[in-house]
DNA sequence: CTGTTAGCGCGTTCAA
DNA sequence: TTGAACGCGCTAACAG
């Protein structure tokens, strides 16, 4: 391992000139620069980032936090797209990530997880999709010792920031588009988890707009799964005009449910997953760039660790119109 | 940050004292044990693994290979149980992993991978589903610089374990179990990508099956696509007894192609994704055990660190018959 | 503009 | 059985 004190002695110079260079530090003379950059390329010098850490005492990784618990297809994909966008950024950042499944956490109480991110090095977290009940990940993020961010929960302090869509309009967005198309007047609304703070959120958007247009809506716990939305559309959906739905996988399950009932009914979504793919049929469904949300996250983690304060970040969404064939391709 | 030399002024010995009983050293009396660990717990000390990886000189962290461009749903779920086992793995056997997106080193030479790897402190690798195309991973498993541990596909060096199933083996069985149940002659194959070392294996195995048996096969590319199996099953299915794909994805394409056409034939799949949940039919399909294989990997990764060889590792597989309702819940 | 010096937090000799 | 001292590879004052 070729270190910085032979290529000071290479390029003829002090080992802290070498390092004034490598960091792209001012004054330094281009005929010393070039000599030390030869040097480097000539015995294929690779900086060591962790004694780099040690001595500028720029620990400070960034925790990736994620849910495998709540498992299901759809999630996968919107994992992937978190972890793309938070990688990607955190390398054009600079930034050290870590990924953290909550399996990994599991059984620790804050002061563990605490011991545990310090001796990793970690300063900050985003957390992916929290739930209301994680007393633990709450606890790390009311103590403010972490930079944190979490992604898809109001939550906002000294050194807390929250970055997503604005799930209340989004979900007012996407249902009065679906309504007005068709006329309806009865809404059938599967809501998701009731830990989920996207839930609440989601849920007011639908009232306001019920509220705003006179209709009637019947409201139905889905838990963001196939299955229980599936048997909710198949007891409520008939006597009813659309059925709104909080998520994209619950969509398909009443999507599926109207069809073996053979019975139609606008459908909308929420999120925006090509998993769509597999309804083989058309609905509204709100998009929400899981990439580009991530990515921000990994910015406002980055200004939080570098002494900004928590503050709010509502990204943008759109309503899109999925097909079956647009997507499989 | 409470640093080793306080522990050891509270516990009134020398700082390598307690480096020697933070590493479990012999040679240290029972009693300054215990002082040194109270001393580590009234003053909440965490040791700083940079550090103690600097002066260890204990570099070797291990990247986990990821390709995101191969993506599709299943893809997605697929990589996340990767991803989980890994990490749990590496948590376990106290190795510091890095998540790597193909699409961060893309555009590299294999000379500019390594010395991003290097610089990042990666010693080993461990490569998710490898194109046959990719010169440079390729060319980084032939330097031999990094261990390198490679999942699904079939590459073996002084430094270069192989884990996975045996896909020959597997597609072998798998298929038997669909034709003879139903007495198939005319098998309708729907293999994978050319550029992915596992579809010749596979392909081998209906081959040998075929020769065995007596049977007409029908070969076409799907390239793990569904709406590519869809379109071959509408195109050749009708005068075929069955239809056997290459993975999962391609086997739910065929399934709906054979829905859409009203007619039924026994299909069967690869892998034992749950996303087989949408097809809304049972089919015979080979589970394999992503999280297995890849928890494994990462142990074969710390053999080769630890100075042992390059070998193949063959992984369990079992056939399963999935069913709709199995699955959702 | 450049070199000298002093650590960062820890592991590891070698004396004592 | 313990501790002083050195060094890992690098950054960051400070002096020149």
């Amino acid at each position: 391992m070729v270190s910085i004190k032979e290529v000071a002695k290479r390029a003829g110079v002090a080992i802290s000139t070498v390092s004034k260079v490598l960091n792209g530090y001012p004054n330094i003379s281009e005929e010393t620069k070039v000599r030390v950059n030869e040097a480097i390329r000539e015995l294929n010098y690779i900086p060591n980032s962790i004694a780099s850490a040690l001595s500028s005492k720029q620990f400070g990784r960034i925790a990736l936090i994620l849910d495998p618990k709540r498992q299901t297809q759809a999630i996968d994909q919107v994992f992937m797209q978190y972890l793309l966008g938070a990688l990607d950024k955190a390398k054009e950042l600079n930034l050290e990530v870590v990924t953290i499944f909550t399996s990994m956490i599991a059984g620790m109480d804050a002061e563990e997880v605490t011991r545990y991110f310090l001796s990793q090095s970690i300063a900050g977290v985003v957390i992916y999709g929290m739930s209301k009940e994680d007393k633990v990940l709450q606890k790390l993020i009311e103590e403010q010792r972490f930079a944190c961010v979490v992604v898809d929960a109001p939550i906002v302090n000294a050194r807390t920031t929250a970055v997503g869509v604005d799930h209340e309009q989004a979900q007012y967005d996407v249902a009065k588009k679906t309504i007005t198309d068709d006329g309806c007047k009865r809404v059938l609304y599967i809501a998701g988890r009731k830990d989920g703070y996207v839930t609440e959120q989601r849920l007011k958007g639908m009232k306001r707009l019920a509220e705003e247009m006179n209709l009637s809506v019947l409201v139905r716990q889905g838990d963001f799964s196939e299955l229980a939305a599936r048997k909710i559309a198949l007891k409520y959906a008939r006597n009813k005009d659309c059925v709104v739905c909080a998520s994209d996988l619950m969509a398909i399950g009443a999507m599926n449910a109207l069809i073996d009932m053979d019975i139609f009914r606008p459908v909308c979504g929420f999120d925006g997953i090509t998993l769509m793919g597999y309804v083989g049929k058309q609905m509204n469904t709100i998009r929400q760039d899981f990439y580009a949300i991530s990515s921000r996250a990994l910015v406002e983690a980055k200004l939080l660790l570098d002494g900004g304060t928590g503050h709010s970040v509502v990204m943008p969404h759109s309503i899109v119109k999925m097909y079956y064939k647009d997507i499989i391709c």
